[in-house]
DNA sequence: GGTGAAAATTTCGAAGG
DNA sequence: CCTTCGAAATTTTCACC
């Protein structure tokens, strides 16, 4: 698809924050409502912006802490990708899962409601599939989070 | 704040779709549109929904590349910590930042357009503060991605 | 805490340059 | 590709259970 600043200036108003009206949002990259809304809808139909979703404060569900889990793996065929693929990411506690270049196999961000919560993931995940290293990092603050892609 | 089923259930839905009109969520959560947009607009208020976003396509808007970078430092006086947090923070490549227990100090998830992108925003992170230990590890494969989290 | 309906906004499409 | 205009839909408020 091709895009134009304008259409990278909505991206960016959007990311910050999807509950503006069309109206709002082109007046600030200079556009009636009417083309800006076109431009939203091609936008989505293309599947530049994939969703809209509300961002939700993890510590005030309960789900205060965060683990990065690095796993080393031997088995590399494809079916066991597959399988491996399938069950962690239909896990709900995994935000993210990455198959990673180098000495680490795959990265994952995992969000429980504490210690024994994420004892109870990682006893799930080793059951599931045979894993040759598993090392889990926790982290004891949130600096920035954001979803906001740094348009180029 | 006190949170029944019912809110959970109005935050899950608005996690995986937040451009919903109130009356279908509520139908979905069993209310009529009145109090499913007062528990809303509360759940606003109180700060448990955050924000409303839109989520873009990294690959579709040019940002192939994601690298988690861990890093190691000597220095951990709370004014280094608040000169790391500042310059990290503030540049947009950074997806999330987190300050870490165990060896390794802090944990960033990058995106940038290319590798070059990525060296780039090396330099300007080490030339801003000076660290120990650096090690980036580049994703081949996003498997998952989600912000919904799994509210208990 | 909930209902139902009126008032205020917003969305979305038509007509036209 | 943009503008203006208006009907349809949605959000938001209000009176009342």
């Amino acid at each position: 698809m091709r895009m134009d600043a304008i259409d990278r200036k909505i991206l960016a108003v959007l990311q910050e924050d999807a509950a503006l009206s069309v109206a709002e949002i082109g007046s600030r990259v200079g556009l009636s409502s009417t083309p800006c809304w076109k431009r939203i809808q091609k936008l989505e139909s293309e599947g530049v912006i994939q969703r809209r979703v509300a961002i939700v404060d993890q510590d005030k569900v309960g789900l205060g802490v965060t683990v990065f889990v690095s796993v080393e793996t031997g088995d590399h065929s494809g079916d066991w990708l597959k399988k491996f693929a399938a069950v962690i990411g239909a896990m709900p506690e995994v935000q993210e899962f990455y198959r990673m270049a180098g000495d680490v196999d795959y990265m994952l961000r995992v969000v429980v409601p504490d210690i024994a919560g994420y004892d109870a993931f990682y006893k799930r995940m080793i059951e599931a599939v045979p894993l040759k290293n598993v090392t889990s990092r926790f982290a004891m603050e949130k600096i920035k989070s954001t979803t906001a892609l740094p348009i180029p």
